[in-house]
DNA sequence: AAGTACCTCAACCGCCGGGGT
DNA sequence: TACCCCGGCGGTTGAGGTACT
């Protein structure tokens, strides 16, 4: 059938960018008469121009509502939670955004947020963790698995320092996060001897310092998942700072559960830091998410059930109930929980 | 200063689905 | 039922701007 592009009668039409006398003349006309009939429009308007681009140019840059500038934090945290559930639908989700046309929001998702989570390491298409960019984290862990397993804890000289254990430790808590975000493609290496562990070395606790006043801090999972990349834990590099963190870890392990979620620390004015694209900034703790799933009562296309780690999963939950939390990762991770709702994932 | 590479985004293209005849 | 018209959508392009060498 094929019928034919609605300006293959209009030879001659001018094309390229539009000149402020053609704005001119198209916001002119649509006062006057409104929009529609696109393909009468622009010999009624005086225009040298086929109907589907006058449609454009009032739908994407002429229309009075239209809302230009930067995006908003809360604006691309509700295009990531959107494109999580709809895909690439620019148009559905531009109807949740106010002023935004689909195409701004393509293209901004092309140009800068696609970008920035890739730079995260979460797959654009899937938002899941791009499991090739895991690969190195699960190699080191490998590695030191595979050096406690050959008994080599208690004289190799990896581990004769805190930072080597505290390392080992991060990186098995990271290994676990990852176990349960992406099941299939991180393996379990929880068959290394992790008894060897539960007898505490010595040298390790007693340079530990203890730290009472220190209430256990909040265990965050926007922070966990925060760590997935270059900064991993960087605010805990004091031994003070670590230790209720290492406390956690090691409450776990001697329970042979799954780590406990690390810990992120608050700042003194409530907010929390968050790397946000390839900066750290402080959010206000207190928040809402405008769209979840239970709200928007969509399902998640591409969503994986993760059968392990489901009593990690519901403390993230309870933890994400809590006013501290909120964040861009939250977002990735409320569309990633299971829900009642059996979906194909 | 000039050349090149990269980035951004307005605009175009081709296809699809709904509605009318 | 078949065909056509139209509006709308998502993918792609390319001109202009910017950064880098």
């Amino acid at each position: 059938m094929g019928r034919s592009p609605c300006c293959d009668q209009d030879k001659g039409v001018k094309k390229g960018p539009w000149m402020p006398e053609e704005d001119y003349k198209l916001v002119a006309y649509i006062d006057k008469n409104g929009y529609g009939k696109w393909r009468s429009l622009p010999n009624l308007a005086g225009l040298n121009r086929c109907g589907k681009s006058c449609r454009l140019r009032w739908m994407n840059y002429l229309r009075p509502d239209i809302r230009r500038g930067e995006f908003t934090y809360e604006e691309e945290s509700t295009v990531v939670k959107l494109h999580a559930l709809l895909g690439n639908k620019w148009s559905k989700i531009a109807s949740h955004l106010p002023g935004r046309t689909d195409n701004e929001i393509k293209n901004y998702w092309n140009t800068h947020m696609r970008k920035k989570m890739l730079q995260m390491g979460i797959d654009p298409i899937t938002h899941e963790p791009k499991t090739n960019d895991l690969s190195p984290i699960l190699d080191v862990s490998q590695m030191l698995a595979a050096a406690i397993g050959n008994g080599q804890f208690g004289n190799n000289t990896l581990f004769n320092n805190n930072i080597a254990v505290e390392d080992l430790l991060k990186l098995q808590l990271i290994h676990k996060m990852l176990q349960i975000i992406t099941p299939k493609a991180i393996p379990n290496i929880n068959s290394f001897n992790t008894n060897s562990l539960n007898t505490k070395p010595e040298p390790v606790v007693n340079n530990i310092k203890t730290n009472p006043v220190n209430p256990k801090p909040k265990l965050a999972a926007a922070g966990q998942l925060n760590a997935i990349g270059p900064h991993v834990f960087t605010n805990q590099t004091e031994d003070e700072d670590f230790m209720p963190f290492f406390e956690d870890v090691w409450d776990c392990f001697e329970d042979n559960q799954l780590p406990g979620l690390a810990t992120v620390y608050q700042t003194g004015d409530g907010m929390m830091p968050e790397y946000y694209g390839d900066q750290l900034r402080e959010i206000p703790s207190t928040g809402s998410m405008s769209v979840t799933p239970e709200t928007s009562g969509l399902n998640y296309p591409g969503r994986t059930q993760h059968s392990s780690g489901s009593d990690v999963l519901e403390d993230w939950e309870k933890f994400l109930d809590d006013e501290t939390s909120d964040s861009c990762w939250k977002s990735f991770l409320d569309l990633t929980q299971p829900t009642s709702s059996p979906g194909p994932w």
